[in-house]
DNA sequence: CGCAGTGTTGAAGCATATCAACTTGGGTGG
DNA sequence: CCACCCAAGTTGATATGCTTCAACACTGCG
C-alpha cells in the first residue's frame, strides 16, 4: 500500500526497514473519492493526514467571483495535507480531479514519529518542504514566463514527479486533466489555455489526447521551459 | 537576539522556557549584509541556516532573459533557508532588500535539535509550511486576482506579520522596497505597478511614500483583497 | 436520438508590457 | 555652495497578450 510512498521518500534518501514497518502501522483505512469530490475541505480540522494511493488531486481556493486557483497538483505517493498535522485549519480544500484511492495517518501517530523517529521526521518535513520548492516554481512560472514555457515547464514537472513514483509508460503519462482545469492550474483563461497547446503541438514538443500527455521532444521542452529539476531534491544523500 | 524569532514562534503555539534556552544556544554569529547582496546564493549548500534580525530579504530567481521574480519576502524573526537543512542544494537565491542584520544555526545543531526536542522540532516545522501556505496565496493572488487586489492583497499580509514581531508603528511600516522591486514580487511591468498604486492610493486605502506604508483604511483595504490570514496560522495552540 | 461535457475557432475589447520622455530629490565633486 | 548626476518615480503612446463572448464540432452516454 506504501509502495509509492517508499519512492518518494526514496528519491531523497534511504529509508530503513524500521522507518518502513512504522510507516506501514500508521497508514491505514483506504478510501476511494470520485471526480469533484473534496478529499479534504477548506476550513476542516482533519485530526489525519491523506496519502494519496492512486489518482490525482488538486490544492484549490475560489474567489468570491467564482473563479479558481489550483496551487497544487498531487500525484500518487504525496502526502496531500501533511500541513494539517501542524497547521490544523486548513486554509484550502483538496479535490479529486479522477477517481483516488488514498490512505489515512492519524495526527496522533504522525506525533509520536516526531517523539521517536528522528530521521523518519525529517523525511517527512522534506516531503513539504519540497512542496514549497513546488510552489516558488509555479510562482516563477505564473509571473515571469511566457505562456507557453509556463505549459511547457508544468508538464516537465509532472514528468519527472510520475517518474519516481513509475508512473510513466515510454515517454507518455496520463494526465487526468481537462483543459479548463489546466487553466485553472496555470491561472489563464480556458480558450487562452488551448492556444497554447497547440502551439506546443506545432513545434512538435507534446502530444495530449484522451487524457495522455506524451512527450515528442524532451530536449528542446526541457530548453524552452529552462526547467532545471533541483527543486525537487532528487537526490539521494543523508537528510 | 532571537526576541524576534520568539514572537514568530510564539504567534504559533507557547514557546517553553527550556526550548527558548536551546535557541539560543544554538543560534550565534551575527552578521550584516547591505542592499543587494546575497544572504544565500542560487546552488550553494550551506551548513548553517539564516535567522533574520533585521530587515527585509527577498528569494528570488532570475532567468535566461534577466527578468527576475522573487517568491518570498522575509522579515526579521523569519528563516529564510531552514529549507536548505534538508533540501541541502539552495534552487533559489536570497538578498537583502536593505541593511539585513542575521545570525545563523548549523545544520549539525538542528539535526540535534530534531532527535532532542519534539515540539520545538514541530514549531520549526511548521515555520517552514506557514512559509508554503504563504506562496499558495500568492500563487491564488498571481493568477486569479486583479492586479489590484492582488497589491492590497500583498500590503496586508505585510501589515500582519510585521505586527507579530512588533515592527507596526500605528498604521504604519518601513517597507524598504523600490516600485521596482515591488514589480518583481507582484510579476508585473514597474510602469504597472506604478500605475496600480496610484489607483489604491486615489481610493484613499493606503499611503505609500519615502520607504514607509501607511494604511489609511483596513477595512476597506482587506474587504477588497479578499484578505483571510488564517493561512498565516496565528493562533496560539498544541502543536 | 438527443444531450452534456469537452475541445476548437474567430472576433472584439480590455489589461499589461514596452518604449520613451520628463520630474524629483539626495548625494557628490568641483 | 552650486552644478551636476543618478536612482527612483511618474506619465503618455503604442503594441501585444489575454479574456470574454459566441458559435460550432466531436464524443460518449442515457
Amino acid at each position: 500500500m506504501i509502495e509509492k510512498l517508499l519512492r518518494n521518500l526514496g528519491s531523497h534518501d534511504v529509508v530503513t526497514a524500521e522507518e518502513r514497518s512504522i510507516l506501514q502501522s500508521i497508514i491505514m483505512r483506504t478510501t476511494s473519492f470520485e471526480i469533484g469530490d473534496d478529499l479534504v475541505s477548506q476550513g476542516s480540522r482533519p485530526g489525519h493526514s491523506t496519502l494519496m494511493l492512486e489518482g490525482i488531486s488538486a490544492r484549490y481556493k475560489i474567489l468570491e467571483d467564482g473563479s479558481r486557483q489550483i496551487t497544487a497538483l498531487h500525484v500518487p505517493g504525496d502526502f496531500v495535507d501533511l500541513h494539517a498535522f501542524l497547521m490544523k485549519t486548513m486554509d484550502h480544500g483538496i479535490v479529486a480531479m479522477s477517481h483516488c484511492k488514498v490512505a489515512f495517518a492519524d495526527h496522533h501517530d504522525l506525533k509520536t514519529v516526531t517523539e521517536t523517529m528522528p530521521h523518519l521526521t525529517r523525511l517527512l518535513w522534506l516531503d513539504t518542504l519540497v512542496d514549497g520548492a513546488v510552489h516558488r516554481e509555479w510562482l516563477v512560472a505564473m509571473g515571469r514566463r511566457s505562456t507557453k514555457s509556463h505549459l511547457a515547464h508544468l508538464l516537465c514537472e509532472l514528468y519527472v514527479r510520475l517518474k519516481v513514483v513509475e508512473l510513466i509508460d515510454g515517454a507518455s503519462f496520463k494526465l487526468p486533466l481537462s483543459q479548463s482545469e489546466m487553466a485553472d492550474v496555470l491561472g489563464l483563461s480556458l480558450v487562452h489555455l488551448n492556444k497554447t497547446l497547440q502551439q506546443l503541438r506545432r513545434d512538435g514538443l507534446v502530444r495530449w489526447e484522451s487524457r495522455t500527455v506524451e512527450i515528442l521532444d524532451w530536449e528542446k521542452l526541457t530548453e524552452m521551459a529552462e526547467f532545471d529539476p533541483t527543486y525537487l531534491s532528487l537526490s539521494v544523500e543523508p537528510r
